[in-house]
DNA sequence: ATAGGTCCTCTAGCGACTAGAGGTTCAAGA
DNA sequence: TCTTGAACCTCTAGTCGCTAGAGGACCTAT
């Protein structure tokens, strides 16, 4: 049995999150030593590295939630786990998308800059002014 | 003289963001009408389109005060904007980076997938092994 | 005069943690 | 056995950049 600072060194995860986590229910409650500290066995410990690596995929924590209520059932049709991934899939490859746009704009930017007083800065004069610039409104959160 | 919402439509931000800025001090405070509305000025106009594109290309409201600050004395030096937006370019250039890693884990997981049942799933699968995973420990935030 | 659209302030919530206060428990060394 | 100090506990509040809602005031057009 794990204690909660072991299980984070284990996992990659630190302590206050995995708090977090047993809080908003992504976790069990854990065990408790007599003296009511938390402890893990290696099964919590496996629910935790999966939560872990998904995060590092970039899935947010409603759709982990998901995958684990998948993975908890193994006799489900692996179609709903697919649907999950692709999604997310979807939303890595539009962030891609937009800060690619975001690079090349900035690249522009810093391109023409003289680098002398600030009324001369090209920096400045883009961001001041529209006009000077490629995409109009790319509406859409970075 | 315009109003907060004719404001919001010329510069295609929502009202209370407007007034969420001039709370942070990003935005002076308004003038106001003799019933206690606020009334905007070409100026101020300009300045919230500055803020607007800036956050369109990703800079935080920090690096966006810092830009506005410079923006407002056109006889400094300009090397300091210049050096705003290559460490907002060089965030963007990361980000990127790490997105692309994480497309190609989604990638690699969803064409192996059989999409029969959960137990056999590879996402499932692939989340709960780590070493059936490319990069080990992605560290940084998406 | 009245309807309804826009404006006002204020507070609370989002996601996914992170930081800190103030107190308890545990393991290792003297 | 005692003592230190690291690790644990709970709880609250803060981060970023907004967004939503309550409850009310104002303003314009009919």
């Amino acid at each position: 049995m794990l204690s909660i600072g072991s299980l984070g060194k284990a996992t990659g995860v630190k302590v206050p999150t995995i708090r977090y986590y047993e809080q908003i229910g992504l976790l069990p409650p854990a065990q408790r030593s007599e003296g009511n500290q938390r402890l893990y066995d290696a099964r919590a410990r496996e629910r935790l590295a999966f939560i872990r690596h998904a995060r590092d995929l970039g899935f947010p924590l409603e759709a982990i939630r998901e995958l684990l209520g998948l993975a908890d059932d193994p006799d489900q049709p692996c179609a709903a786990a697919d649907a999950i991934a692709r999604r997310q899939l979807a939303t890595v490859k539009a962030r891609i998308a937009r800060l690619q746009a975001l690079q090349a704009e900035l690249e522009r930017m810093l391109a023409h800059s003289a680098c002398g007083r600030i009324g001369d800065c090209r920096v400045i004069e883009v961001l001041g002014n529209h006009q000077l610039c490629l995409h109009d409104h790319p509406a859409e959160a970075e």
